[in-house]
DNA sequence: CGCACGTGTTGTAATCGGTC
DNA sequence: GACCGATTACAACACGTGCG
C-alpha cells in the first residue's frame, strides 16, 4: 500500500511459464456477457507457433471454462496467482502443493489495502479459480518432456480454505490459517523448474491490465532475445488478451497507453509508430518490441546489469 | 465504390474512497 | 457488512478518410 517507501520489497517474484504465455482473465475488470446478458463462462484465446518437427506454425489454443455463476477471472485473479507463486516461493520453494498464507501478506504483495473489502475480494477471487477450467491445446509446455502437449486440462487452485484474521495479534500462530493448494498439473509444472522470475514490484506498478499482461509476456520472451516480433492480431489478443477486432487500428489503439507506460519506466524501447507497427499485407500487421534500457535502480543492484535469473534456463518457446 | 484503417463517442462493471 | 458516488479501462458503436 505504501510503494514508495521500500519499493523494491518483492522484485524477487516467480513467474510460470505458462501462465506468462497466455492469460487466464479476460482484460476487461468487467465480467463479459453474451447476446442474452448473461454472464460468459467460456473464453478463447489463439495464437500459433513454430513447429521444428513439421516445420509449420500450428494452431495454440487456450480456452477458459468456469461457471457463469462465480464468473470467469478478472485482472485481480492473475494478482492472486502471482502473490501466492512469491509467498510460495519465499516459503519452501514450491516444494508443497499447498501453500499457507495469510491475506494481509497477500494484500502487502499485491498493494492492496489491507481490510474487509480487500478480504471479499480475495475470497471471491479464490472462488473463481477454484472453478476455473483452462483448457491449453498446443500450449501447455511441458517441462519434464520438453515439449507442447497437444492437449492439457488443468486448473491452478483445486482447495483453498481463507480464514478471516483478526486484526491484532491474537494468538500467535506458527502457520497461517489460510492456505491454497494446487493443481496437480500445475504444481507439477512448478517442480518441473518451469517458472522464471519476475520482479512485481514493477508489475504492481504499472497501471493497467494491459501493461500488466504486455509486461509477463514480453519479459518472458526477452529472456533469450532482444526483441520480439510478431503477428500483431496474435500479440494483442492471443497473449496479451484484448478482445478481438477486425480493425486493426482497434487494437493499436488499446495497446497504445500500456506500451506508452512501459516505454516511460525503460522497459521497452521507444519506437517510431512505422517501425512499431509493419504492414504486411491487408488486415495483417506485425509487431515489434525492443528491450529498453531500464534506468539503474536508485539504492543498489548496480551490479547484477546482466539481469538474467539464473532458475530460469528452460522452457523457452520457439520464436 | 469497397475495403482497410483511423478516430470520436458512449456504455459498463470493477474499483476506490467515504460514510454509516 | 451496506450504501452512495466518482473514477477507470476496456469494449462496442459510429463515422470519416484515403487508396487501390
Amino acid at each position: 500500500m505504501n510503494p514508495r517507501e521500500d519499493n523494491r520489497k518483492y522484485h524477487d517474484g516467480r513467474d510460470e511459464m505458462n501462465l506468462a504465455d497466455f492469460p487466464i482473465s479476460a482484460l476487461q475488470r468487467q465480467q463479459p456477457s453474451d447476446a442474452d446478458g448473461r454472464k460468459r463462462d467460456r473464453l478463447e484465446f489463439e495464437a500459433t507457433r513454430y513447429d521444428p518437427v513439421t516445420h509449420q506454425r500450428v494452431l495454440q489454443r487456450v480456452t477458459l471454462t468456469s461457471s457463469s455463476r462465480d464468473g470467469l477471472p478478472t485482472p485481480a485473479d492473475e494478482h492472486v496467482i502471482l502473490a501466492l507463486l512469491y509467498v510460495a516461493k519465499h516459503s519452501h520453494n514450491f516444494a508443497d502443493a499447498t501453500v499457507y498464507f495469510a491475506p494481509s501478506q497477500m494484500f502487502d504483495v499485491m498493494g492492496w489495502a489491507p481490510n474487509g473489502r480487500s478480504y471479499t475480494r480475495l475470497r471471491d477471487v479464490l472462488r473463481r479459480l477454484k472453478s476455473l477450467t483452462i483448457r491449453y491445446e498446443n500450449a501447455w509446455w511441458d517441462a519434464a518432456g520438453r515439449g507442447y502437449e497437444e492437449e492439457v486440462a488443468t486448473g491452478v487452485i483445486s482447495a483453498y480454505k481463507i480464514a478471516r484474521q483478526v486484526s491484532g495479534p491474537r494468538t500467535a500462530n506458527t502457520t497461517p490459517l489460510s492456505w491454497a493448494t494446487w493443481t496437480q498439473q500445475f504444481h507439477q509444472s512448478l517442480l518441473n523448474g518451469n517458472i522464471k522470475r519476475l520482479d512485481l514490484d514493477l508489475f504492481f506498478r504499472l497501471k493497467t491490465p494491459t501493461a500488466q499482461r504486455m509486461y509477463r509476456f514480453l519479459d518472458k520472451r526477452f529472456y533469450n532475445t532482444d526483441s520480439v516480433a510478431m503477428d500483431l492480431i496474435e500479440f494483442a489478443c492471443g497473449h496479451v488478451g484484448l478482445t478481438e477486432s477486425d480493425n486493426v487500428a482497434i487494437l493499436k489503439r488499446r495497446l497504445a497507453p500500456a506500451v506508452a507506460e512501459l516505454e516511460e519506466i525503460g522497459f521497452l524501447a521507444r519506437l517510431d509508430p512505422a517501425e512499431r507497427y509493419q504492414k504486411v499485407k491487408a488486415g495483417v500487421w506485425r509487431v515489434l518490441f525492443r528491450r529498453g534500457t531500464p534506468p539503474p535502480p536508485p539504492s543498489t543492484a548496480r551490479g547484477e546489469g546482466a539481469r538474467q535469473p539464473p532458475a530460469a534456463r528452460e522452457g523457452l518457446t520457439p520464436l
